[in-house]
DNA sequence: TCTTCTTTGTGTCAAAATAACACCAAGAAG
DNA sequence: CTTCTTGGTGTTATTTTGACACAAAGAAGA
């Protein structure tokens, strides 16, 4: 490769980095969005994204710009694709590496408070018109979401630490759009042996509290090497 | 995004698209690649690739290249990943989209025969020291490949037109690097329903003939729009 | 030409995984 | 104190998977 000196120099496409930032609230998935203020699609909501700076990887610009707008650190983050046809952008020919981030919004809530920005969470059901092709990315994120819960245990990274089962399952109803059999879902990620009961129930507004349980990533990790695959 | 206007202008990173080939041949896993003819990594071995031409898509590119290497067009090709790091090419900034393509070795030799291009097929397992970081690239791929045949049928792009189903085993064999039950697998194959029965058998050099089969695409893309899923 | 070897093709059975389903207990709401 | 909502649990029938053996056709070699 790169034997063609063609376009070596100049001119180059722009490179941007996008991310994606999924959380999970009151049963519904969201998606964190950002309001233009300058031309092009000034006024439309976008999804948070930007340049790269010298010598900067789009993941470290995706990073960035995720805590930029989040204040969060140490997420979970993935590529997602890369949107390289001209005409994406009427300024010229841009290119973009999109990532997906998955926040807990609880620790969301405890650092973004104080940014003024123009930034909204919106529920992926009802999402306003957006800048460039970014409707088409979403779409993209939320299909490689979709496809990925099922086999890697991502779901836990919407979550708060500590979390229920029946909020679990809201999770993957939610994000798989179908309705699971609690005993079923119950037993299947019981049989993963990923779970790390709290002995400790919900108090206060619902009925009787459901237990707690945390996610043992060290353990899936160990187990991961050896080839365990997990799948719901 | 790209409310910043950092690096909008100059200096921006350079862009190539590389495209991975993957062929198979007499029951192994084959990848095509040029030895570079100029500096850097003069003399080593690379993926195929190049910068991408003013207001070219990525995806153009790699199906240009493609093209370019070994005459064929309309064959699988799906986008890889994107590699951004500063340092993987000791010119400058240079990011990389992956793309890997499935060809049929069988129509490789009909159109690629006249060029005398320095290309060669490598076994997955016998590679030469490889050019930048393309040996990552490499093991990207093949775990790609790897994780998607087994729930999407791209095998038979590997595959002539007209194939037996030992040949088929041969390929899930070569790829998932795994040894399969002949039974178990032909049960499982014959219940997607997908092969259609050429009502031939080889004849020649082996022994008794084997069934010729033909994989049907118009049905499974027919499927698949129904939420149909393929899976070995 | 006869024997041996390699390859293809087929069916059964036991074990495991999945989907469907009903009831009880605890607390909240009225 | 009655009713309603939610969380928790186990069994059974069906489906899917994995393990396994034998017969027929042709090729190779004696």
């Amino acid at each position: 490769m790169r034997q063609s000196t063609y376009c070596y120099e100049y001119p180059r496409p722009a490179v941007t980095a996008d991310c994606i930032i999924f959380g999970f609230d009151a049963g519904t998935l969201k998606v964190l969005l950002i309001e233009r203020g300058i031309e092009p699609f000034k006024g439309h909501w976008a999804i948070p994204g930007g340049f790269l700076r010298e010598n900067e990887s789009a993941e470290a610009c995706a990073k960035r710009e995720l805590f930029e707008e989040t204040g969060l650190e140490n997420v979970f983050m993935e590529q997602l694709f890369s949107f390289t046809e001209p005409g994406r952008d009427p300024r010229g020919h841009v290119i973009t590496v999109a990532y997906y981030a998955l926040v807990k919004l609880s620790e969301y809530e405890l650092k973004a408070g104080d940014d003024a920005r123009n930034a909204a969470w919106f529920p992926i059901d009802q999402l306003p018109a957006l800048a460039f092709d970014h409707d088409r990315i979403l779409h993209f994120a939320m299909n490689r979401l979709r496809g990925k819960i099922r086999y890697q245990p991502i779901g836990f990274e919407l979550l708060p630490g500590r979390f229920t089962l029946p909020d679990l399952q809201a999770l993957y109803e939610a994000i798989l759009q179908v309705k699971i059999d609690r005993r079923n879902f119950r037993r299947k990620i019981n049989q993963t042996g990923l779970l790390i009961d709290q002995n400790e129930s919900v108090t206060g507004v619902p009925h009787r509290g459901a237990r707690y349980y945390s996610f043992d990533k060290a353990k899936y990790e160990q187990l991961a090497q050896r080839g365990f695959n997990f799948e719901i």
